[in-house]
DNA sequence: GCAAGGTC
């Protein structure tokens, strides 16, 4: 039997359909998929793994943990090198005695172990049990193996570690290495046609980027989290990619602080086409405005200079008109930055465009989505793809135009690989398809698609200069003369403004203008597509990784908001590793481990020589970290409390903090004076943050509150102020006291403890009847009464509109309603599309 | 309780 190890399920499935003569036999191995043909009378059987099945870490015997904690270095085994650098804290095993910890023999002690653990010894440990379970189980069948796994460096790794786990359990076997970067039958049976051998100089490359990441980012984040010890779930994490990333969101910051606006004034009059002189009432076809030439005056006096030469003046003249056509060319095929940037604008996080892209991906309707590639293989058919999704009635206009142009040609990105296609869409897929934020994804990319073979755009720009007794104004104006593109792709462009038609030497009507004081502004913060943009061009992290690299900086409050904001914990970490430990803030870092990774593949570097020497250096940021452990706890509790500051108490004047309970690490504010002042205000559920401004009815400081899957909401912490009472409305009649023949009202009420609001019994003392209500929204009484369980009916106001519903929880119409959900959810991705891929 | 990289 021949094995066939993939990196996926997906390619596993794919490689065996184009190599069976016969439709592969879908099978399973302790639960993985496997697929079984026959080639030439030989048995086949193709696995998919799921990327990395082994994980580096510490040699567990080597490095003492208890409860996953971080405890410190055990004495057994050299783990030290020959000479640590002097200035290191000298460690406990100094003493005469051993130092000891429930019977281990420890080197060193939690801050005092991190300059060993630079140096301990790390072994690759399973990560996905079952996967190589499977494998084993067959490995141990096959009489020769095929690496398949992904043409790149990452994939020679864990074909490399998979290959690993074979041996163990048949080592005889041999082995060869398929090599493809296109899932067409060509391209498969020519790599399955000429095996070559497995790369291990390529593979130890790949291994030593997971060295050298694992042991910066272990020391770090360990040093980080216990310099200024803030309770367990309080990692404050460094990383080789995301700490320069965070250093490009302080760096951006800090040019805003520094940045000092300059006044300046702008100028706008008003004109009227439609007569010679003014005033006219400006609400006609003509009327239109336009700034000076001048477009921003420096000082009040030349502009009110301007101003009083324009005043009272009814009449301007067009000193000239010229008209320039300029073609705007179609946008260039997606790749995952391109789509998560555009996706960005259209308000999809990158994270959350990923999520769905992936849904998508599995359900058939848009090609794989991880892909550098921009531009489209030839062997993807465009005019099939294009007949594919133009099932939806709304490109279906459009695509029939296309067809009927004949041969298709697409515009062409800078980047061109060959792994995958560039994302498109491979199946129709209309809103009923879809839920909502799916549906947005698909059609961006589906549009997209179509714009990448379609005509540039060409816009007219009109632009009329105007004087106004001596003064000039200039009027400008795009129309789209031929849509192009933009007939599909209406995405990140500007609306039309139009002028009305005027001649050189016409008189127009001038209404008056208007100086308005402004303010140059600071450069803007990063987007979170526009941070994925610029980490791709420094090399920071991969199209698969980068916006988790984001999710983590804002898990670990580092940054808020978005466009992307530094908390000041944030910036206090990147200043003090930039002051001690500048290596792991710079991107240079990555583009030196790529450049030593390229020297390990080429043979001329071992992977030892180039994790020790990053050892080496790391021990020296650590050595000149570690002697100023006080100056930056100082600096990070500081910050810590600057972002969890919210505002004076009241009681005894000293800072009102956001802090989390120890027991249910649900969020409050508490005094910073505790135990001697006790004022506690609580919180509602969600992701809570300080804002500057008080409370414009009480004066209370405010705080914004974004729960689960909904807006930002600014509240005032004192559930005593007046905008935080719920007016106690009646929303019906107690069903289980109208069944006892008496008559009670239902109430709305908050409790002022909790903020939670809840329906109960006005009699309550008797009665227990009570439903629990969504946190937000106005509330509204129907007078209905739910069919089902006989509880009042209400309509809570969401910010997605009015939402009825039957407040009572264990109300038999829940069920019902959670299965018709789920249905609705599955029943359109229940029958997925073939993908049309990239079959000739 | 660490990173970043695959993939689900």
């Amino acid at each position: 039997m021949k094995l066939v190890v993939t990196e996926k399920n997906d390619a596993a499935q794919k490689i065996a359909d184009l190599l069976g003569v016969k439709k592969p036999k879908a099978d399973k191995v302790y639960n993985t998929p496997v697929y079984r043909f026959e080639v030439d009378g030989e048995e086949w059987v193709t696995i998919g793994l799921r990327g990395h099945i082994l994980e580096p870490d510490f040699t567990p015997s080597m490095v003492y943990k208890k409860r996953g904690g971080w405890r410190g270095v055990t004495a057994d085994g050299e783990v030290v090198p020959a000479s640590l650098p002097d200035s290191l804290p000298k460690p406990p095993f100094k003493k005469k005695k051993p130092f000891t910890e429930d019977g281990v023999e420890l080197k060193a002690w939690k801050m005092d172990a991190l300059p060993y653990l630079v140096y301990a010894p790390i072994e690759k440990l399973p990560k996905e049990k079952d996967i190589i379970r499977s494998l084993k189980n067959l490995a141990k069948k096959a009489d020769s193996i095929v690496i398949a796994t992904d043409f790149d460096r990452e994939g020679e790794l864990i074909g490399s570690d998979a290959l690993s786990c074979i041996q163990e359990v048949n080592a005889t076997a041999p082995v060869s290495r398929a090599r493809y970067s296109a899932f067409t039958k060509e391209e498969i049976h020519h790599a399955f046609d000429n095996l070559v051998e497995l790369d291990g100089a390529l593979a130890a490359a790949g291994a030593s980027r997971q060295d050298i990441d694992l042991i910066w980012g272990a020391v770090l984040t360990r040093y980080l989290t216990l310099v200024k010890f803030a309770g367990y779930g309080n990692v404050r994490s460094s990383g080789r990619v995301q700490t320069p990333t965070l250093a490009l969101i302080v760096a951006r910051e800090r040019e805003r602080l520094a940045f000092k606006p300059e006044d300046y004034w702008v100028i706008r009059g008003a004109f009227d086409a439609g007569a010679a002189a003014g005033p006219t009432d400006g609400q006609g076809p003509g009327a239109f405005e336009a700034p000076t030439a001048t477009a921003r005056f420096k000082s009040q006096a030349e502009a009110d200079a301007i101003m009083a030469q324009v005043s009272g003046v009814k009449s301007a003249i067009v000193a000239s008109v010229e008209k320039k056509k300029r073609t705007v060319a179609a946008p260039v095929p997606f790749n995952t930055t391109s789509l998560m940037a555009a996706a960005s604008a259209e308000g999809l996080t990158p994270a959350r465009t990923m999520r769905i892209a992936e849904s998508l991906y599995m359900d058939g309707y848009i090609s794989y989505p991880r892909v550098d590639n921009t531009v489209y293989p030839a062997s993807l058919s465009l005019e099939d793809t294009v007949r594919a999704i133009s099932g939806n009635p709304a490109y279906a206009p459009y695509c029939a135009e296309l067809l009927s142009r004949g041969k298709l040609v697409a515009t062409r990105g800078k980047k061109e690989t060959t792994d995958h296609p560039p994302i498109y869409p491979t199946a129709a897929a209309t809103p009923d398809d879809l839920s909502p934020a799916d549906y947005k994804l698909y059609n961006l990319i589906a549009r997209r698609f179509l714009a990448t073979l379609s005509e540039a755009a060409v816009v007219e720009g009109t632009k009329v200069s105007l004087d106004v007794a001596g003064a000039s104004f200039v009027a400008k104006g795009d129309v789209l003369v031929k849509p192009g593109f933009r007939a599909i792709y209406p995405y990140g462009l500007k609306k039309d403004e139009s002028l009305p038609a005027m001649e050189q030497g016409q008189a127009v009507a001038f209404n008056g203008a208007t100086c308005t004081k402004k303010q140059t502004e600071p450069p803007a913060r990063y987007s979170q597509g526009r941070l994925i943009q610029e980490m791709e061009k420094l090399g920071l992290g991969t199209k698969s990784t980068r916006h988790s690299i984001i999710e983590r900086l804002y898990q670990v409050k580092y940054v808020q908001n978005d466009p992307l904001e530094p908390s000041q914990l944030g910036m206090a970490v990147c200043d003090a590793l930039e002051k001690f430990a500048p290596h792991i803030v710079h991107p240079e870092m990555t583009a030196e481990l790529e450049s030593e990774m390229d020297a390990i593949a080429a043979g001329s570097i071992s992977k030892d020589q180039v994790v020790t020497t990053s050892r080496n250096l790391l021990s020296e940021q650590l050595a000149d970290l570690m002697p100023h452990s006080e100056e930056v706890n100082a600096a990070l509790a500081d910050a810590v409390a600057a972002d969890a500051y919210v505002g004076p108490c009241p009681k005894c004047g000293k800072d009102l903090q956001l802090r989390a309970s120890q027991k249910t690490r649900s969020m409050f504010i508490g005094c910073a004076g505790w135990p001697d002042c006790d004022v506690t205000y609580p919180l509602p559920q969600g992701r809570v943050e300080a804002v500057p401004e008080k409370c414009s009815t009480c004066g209370m400081p405010q705080v914004k509150v974004t729960a689960f899957r909904s807006k930002p909401r600014t509240l005032c912490i004192d559930p005593n102020c007046p905008t935080n009472q719920e007016p106690s409305i009646v929303v019906g009649e107690c069903p289980v006291c109208k069944a006892n023949g008496k008559h009670a009202s239902l109430i709305a009420q908050k409790n002022p403890r909790t903020l939670k609001r809840f329906i109960r019994c006005e009699n309550y003392e008797e009665c227990d009847t009570g439903y629990p209500l969504p946190q937000y929204g106005a509330l509204e009484a129907t007078g209905e009464v739910c069919e089902d369980c006989g509880a009042p009916l209400v309509i809570v106001h969401t910010n997605r509109g009015p939402w009825k519903l039957c407040p009572n929880f264990d109300c038999p119409s829940k069920e019902k309603e959670a299965a018709a959900k789920s249905s609705a959810k599955k029943k359109p991705r229940k029958a997925p599309a073939r993908k049309k891929a990239a079959a000739k």
